[in-house]
DNA sequence: ATTATCTACTAAACCTGTTTAGCATTACCA
DNA sequence: TGGTAATGCTAAACAGGTTTAGTAGATAAT
């Protein structure tokens, strides 16, 4: 194991001091007024030995680390995992690096990480935030540090945030169903206080409300298993003979419901017709496919990471906060009936 | 922003020096006999402060992280993301955490990932190896760093793995069509030199030669998009149409495979028989169910993490390596037919 | 001729911990 | 009573960079 170079042996060897190598590093030559002729000597042997700095003794002077923290709720979910993928490429393209969790919507949990994010001096922060977390992400903001929220955000913290618009999405593929003559129309969620959820909701008791139809609702705990999931929707399926028409508030849910369906061996969209939000391969290639609430994914992480680099690039900190909402899209796969 | 605690601030305090603090605070003070009295009342302040070591600096001198890198081929696929997830679970409940990417099976990338892993000072590896990284690898281990290789293994870098018994596994799927009477048996792979590919070629190979039928295989470019694979498949189909049965070498093209063949108006498993390497949601609901071989991904991370667990908490560099094989599991779902 | 300014660098402090080497006391033993 | 050992703690070096403050010598200005 050949000892790594440090910063020394490379002055020692060019018999100048260390102080000059690293401006010249830097980039800050010029300004330092290092001649010309020394500049190329030292990136010219620099480049020649395979010297690179020790990042951590850089993090550890200069506060800053080139890594950004992503904190989402489940990297197993196939929404998280697309968008978590975009996020990464497009930080490496910027310089950086991501160090990410997933938090599980476990307050606990989140804070623990939140704390081992700022202890790595991360330098900035993307989160789909659990419930009672504002202390904590109202701390990092007080403290300097940038952060972006996505997926669903916290009134009560004044940040930036990249959303869907969650409540014209659940109004729509509700009006569409309605539409189709559909009259019973059950929206199973999750009991959450998120806004992303709640919205949702609302777009589905607007739209319910509007044409005069009684909304069926079913709030699922989120920490319900999979196994849980398939009792409870079979269970509401026995119990809701009538309900003709289904809107899951996610795409977890919708997978569940497909599966409970398919074992009670109804007919989509003949004996009842589903719409998910998210939209997902299962969905597409299902037989027949399942129209689903599309998340423009891309979208999302190019505004997450737009908004980040902003706030990472400003030489002063900016005062206001940017709120950005995207636009869904229904995809519908069940318009021959 | 308080300004955050330095372990200077609390030795100040309590008008001891630093030395005393670290060592205390590193469970050496009965070593370096500080009296339980100091101790108690050190231990205390720093709790009441709220007082956490920086990590960095600690890092910088002692050149320990408590972080594992984590490479997997692309977080986005749903058999590297679930694995990832329990890695990560796994890992924090052993007190490290993970930092990951994807190496998008590119040579090039990993290489850079690798380094700046190296230049972040993680204290081992969790990798599934592109093409041609054996020496950068082989400079890992060298340089006594615990790696360990899962999905894939490099045959000519002495190292711990874990993987599946991929031979087998295409060997029993393939006999299995074959007992059910297909003779046309197509096999669609990537044109890779990895080892779980070439491995799950021959076990096709294998139960058709015993079989004394034609093998026909197609393999694909790793980096083929969507749109270009669809266009393949269907194009497959087409020229192939003697052909009554497909195993596919992974979870994508069996994907891209069930997309393709539903375009072409095809029955499974009347017109066509299908099977695909992995298993997958999509594939237990998609209708009729398709026949899967499913990996042991709670098994694959848990001794993945085993054996890296077991490299970092050795006093001495072990020499030998472990090979971990798992086996896998045919799950049946058109057995009516 | 003297002072100010510029050029081209550098010594030393700093970031925040860990680790090595060592220094007063007090206790113990012959 | 003098020498050794144990006790309890600390100063300083170190990890490997960045940044501040400054210096020696050349040139320009007064």
């Amino acid at each position: 194991m050949k000892k790594k170079l440090s910063i020394v042996d490379i002055a020692n060897s060019l018999n100048i001091s260390k102080t000059t190598v690293s401006f010249i590093l830097n980039g800050r030559a010029q300004e330092k007024r290092i001649s010309d002729e020394l500049v190329k000597r030292v990136l010219q042997y620099v480049k020649e030995v395979g010297y690179k700095p020790n990042s951590l003794a850089k993090s550890l002077r200069t506060g800053k680390s080139n890594i950004i923290g992503l904190l989402v709720q489940d990297i197993s979910n196939h929404f998280f995992a697309t968008i978590a993928r975009r996020i990464e490429d497009l930080a490496y393209q910027n310089g950086y690096k991501i160090i990410y969790s997933s938090t599980d919507n476990d307050t606990q949990k989140t804070r623990e990480l939140i704390a081992m994010f700022r202890d790595r001096h991360v330098d900035g922060y993307i989160i789909t935030p659990p419930d009672n977390i504002e202390e904590d992400i109202s701390d990092l903001i007080k403290d300097g540090f940038p952060v972006v929220l996505f997926d669903r955000y916290l009134p009560k913290v004044a940040t930036d945030y990249v959303v869907v618009d969650n409540l014209f999405s659940t109004f729509n593929a509700t009006q569409y169903l309605i539409d189709k003559g559909h009259k019973n129309i059950a929206f199973i969620t999750y009991s959450s206080i998120q806004t992303q959820m709640i919205e949702r909701l609302e777009g589905y008791e607007k739209a319910m409300h509007q044409s005069k139809l009684k909304p069926n609702i079913t709030e699922v705990d989120f920490h319900t298993t999979v196994q849980e999931m398939l009792k409870l929707m079979t269970n509401f399926l026995e119990k809701n003979k009538d309900v003709d028409a289904i809107l899951f508030a996610n795409n977890h849910l919708g997978k569940c419901g497909l599966k409970a369906i398919r074992k009670a061996g109804k007919n989509i969209p003949g004996d009842i017709a589903l719409i998910a939000f998210d939209d997902y391969e299962l969905f597409e290639l299902y037989t027949p496919a399942v129209t689903a609430i599309a998340q423009p994914i891309d979208e999302i992480a190019d505004n997450v990471i737009k908004l980040l680099m902003e706030r990472l690039n400003a030489t002063v900190p900016e005062e206001k906060n940017q709120h950005i909402t995207l636009a869904t899209e229904l995809i519908i796969r069940d318009s021959s009936n």
